[in-house]
DNA sequence: GAAAAATAGTTTCCGTGTAAACAATCTCGC
DNA sequence: GCGAGATTGTTTACACGGAAACTATTTTTC
């Protein structure tokens, strides 16, 4: 399957100060945590954004569209195409409520309930700690710090 | 310029778990450091992978094309595609060497080192730690954490 | 030394995500 | 009421990045 690879290329590069700038190493990061999540879910069908969507229509049945977009940083006109795709594979339900005719509300069907508890024990435990390589408390420490970044509002200059 | 914008959406969601997810998180965390470069950016055709690679090239001349792509995690059909661009755009010169004809080394045009130099400053303090939110102490501990799981090889499994 | 295999890059095609323009609905001032 | 403007979601047209197939070269094998 695997078979040459390009793992022979000992050639050294120096990366110089980009080894200190969290926007390249983030990068880098996430390149890789993607990578886990799809070798570990290889053969499915399960994309990280779709699990993470219906895991918050889980938790907060009836929400709006909009709302989810701009709380999971997902641009409206993608939402419509990713809950398209769901209602499609009977997965989500739509329903425009008559009080407010331009909104969609969410909520997962008996079919979309069931692919959320399949794949929730490994949604859980694909980025563990050992698998990106940190002991406990690094992991803890990294969930906080990084936890600032992604849910604080608004940040100041630099001179 | 953004007049109306979305700020106006008071509704609660709760994330449950996925605020301890470190995938989710640092995607979020991604998506807004990206948002931060091109606002430091605008107006400019600078692009965050591209300064990366003029950045390696000027520290490690006559890099192999192939080389560099593996170093950053950019695919090769990719990096050709940024390579035929700052190509065009007067940056980096390409040369096959006699020694074997079927590689590419890369190197600086004056140009590409003049874009560089003039743009390296914002590029080194676009995510200093006021910025992102961090106190000096917490920024160095993330930055510790995330080269960990950017730059360490393999991993191991969760039960 | 010619055939077979490996390597380096490129081209083609596709999936994901965005911005901009649009359609539908609601709200507010009069 | 009714018309201007705001809000919600959709459509369209495009940029970014990747997988797979392809070309050109080098290395290996016999």
């Amino acid at each position: 399957m695997n078979a040459p690879f390009a793992g022979t290329l000992s050639d050294e590069v120096d990366l110089g100060d980009l080894a200190e700038s969290i926007g390249f190493l983030m990068r880098l990061a996430q390149v890789r945590l993607f990578g886990q999540f799809f070798e570990a879910f290889e053969g499915t069908d399960v994309r990280p954004g779709e699990m993470t969507v219906l895991w918050v229509i889980d938790i907060n049945p009836q929400v709006r569209q909009g709302t989810l977009a701009a709380t999971l940083n997902i641009k409206p006109a993608h939402m419509t195409k990713l809950v398209q795709r769901m209602v499609r594979d009977g997965l989500v339900r739509r329903e425009v409520p008559a009080s407010d005719r331009r909104s969609v509300h969410l909520e997962l069907t008996p079919a979309g309930k069931a692919h959320l508890e399949r794949h929730r024990p490994a949604f859980l435990t694909v980025h563990c700690a050992e698998r990106v390589g940190l002991s406990a408390d690094e992991y803890a420490t990294l969930l906080t710090l990084i936890r600032k970044i992604a849910l604080i509002k608004e940040p100041a200059a630099c001179p």
